[in-house]
DNA sequence: AACAAAAGTCAACACTTGTTCACAATTTGG
DNA sequence: CCAAATTGTGAACAAGTGTTGACTTTTGTT
């Protein structure tokens, strides 16, 4: 019962003004969909899990009706999907930094844990939806973070591969490092955006101490 | 209006049969409080969150009406807190195992992952509550696990102080170490937790991948 | 201009939720 | 053994929940 924003009318009613309840104008195209996406990602920071999200709440924050919402999503199911595929295309961007880099060494992990946090604190929300549900909630979104993790884990290894330290190491071996590394960079992502998130200094220390591990693992690597 | 278990009343009702509709009998001491505990863990397996789950529900699977909860437990938070308490004591038996074994080495590393994996097995519901809300939901919750989980840290670091492999480190340089080690672990139990709860062959394998990494890990110390 | 599809509205349904209050039964300690 | 603290009950409350079906409006295409 609040409505309070975006009351404002300008359908410049000519005709029949017999009911001009219709709100402002629509949404253009896909426009609705994005907002119900980026809405659920601002209610799911406040302290709230995918499971305890009202799709009432939500489309209240949209500025639609409850029903509108089968419009775009049959089930909310398919809603969880949406918004883990979203928020995973902010860190294929991390990724697609490590394969422009060709240089391999103490220069590309200093790279890497900087990009990941510059990424982190841009997409904020999103990964904190990650981080969130990788583990907790709904089976379906589990399932399919983990799917995406998987994913990315092959190609990090995959690139791994292609660098002289791990010549000759198996593909299994390469698995088992690829996961320690983006494991290493996931665990920072989480714990900045759990206590740094609007804390630059804090960040920059736990940049830090996730270089430090990362190259550590490096050393580990060459013996 | 379900109420279809535990309906048998074994009261020997002998004296005043004016109102014999308390419930067998009352248990003793703290059990209720424990039963509680012991069933937010249960449902809590069954793809909730905290913040996702009902007193009510709670309760009802308790076998105790809603109202009765609030002599437990003042505030819902109070409760969350309580299942961090209960969960961690799990946890710090494994580390016990650390501080038990005095050879350093390849040795202790294998008995480290073996103890944690079996822990994490006879602990389930423990260790997947600490999982599902160390980055999710409510925040007092995530709060208490992330301080809990730093004690453990600080732990670990003191206990690699005394190695000699770690001879000379600074204590935030053994602090990084002891927090890329126990990332692993717990990352290790949280795979198995979600993927191999019951299954001996994949979590046998997960263990081996953990332990690989680790054993990675201790390379570097070395180099 | 006409028409079908897409997007949004409204009312209503049958439930579930957290919390309150006054009361009853049971244990426990003195 | 009796009083006092503990633990459980039942009714009631005002809200919030997901989902349905039949409508109306807007938009895009022919």
């Amino acid at each position: 019962m609040i409505r309070d924003k975006d009351t404002v009318v300008h359908t410049m009613s000519i005709k029949t003004s017999s009911k001009p309840k219709r709100r402002s104008s629509r949404r253009k195209r896909g426009a609705t969909r994005e907002a119900l996406i980026d809405a659920a990602f601002e209610l799911l920071a406040d302290n709230k899990s995918f499971d305890g999200l009202s799709l009432r709440e939500l489309t209240r924050s949209v500025g639609i009706v409850p029903t509108a919402f089968y419009r775009h999503f049959p089930r909310m199911e398919d809603f969880g999907l949406a918004l883990v595929a979203e928020a995973f295309a902010a860190f294929r961007q991390v990724i697609a930094q490590l394969q422009a880099e060709p240089e391999p060494g103490t220069q590309m992990i200093r790279n890497l844990t900087r990009s990941m946090i510059k990424s982190v604190q841009t997409h904020q929300l999103q990964f904190r939806f990650i981080a969130s549900e990788r583990y907790g909630g709904d089976a379906g979104v589990r399932t399919a973070i983990r799917q995406e993790l998987r994913l990315i884990e092959t190609e990090v290894a995959l690139e791994l591969g292609r660098m002289p330290v791990a010549a000759g190491w198996s593909s299994d071996d390469l698995r088992v490092l690829a996961c320690l590394f983006i494991n290493t960079l996931v665990a920072m992502g989480e714990e900045v955006i759990d206590q740094a998130a609007d804390d630059p200094k804090r960040a920059k220390a736990l940049m830090d101490m996730a270089e430090k591990q990362m190259r550590l693992i490096a050393l580990g690597v060459k013996a």
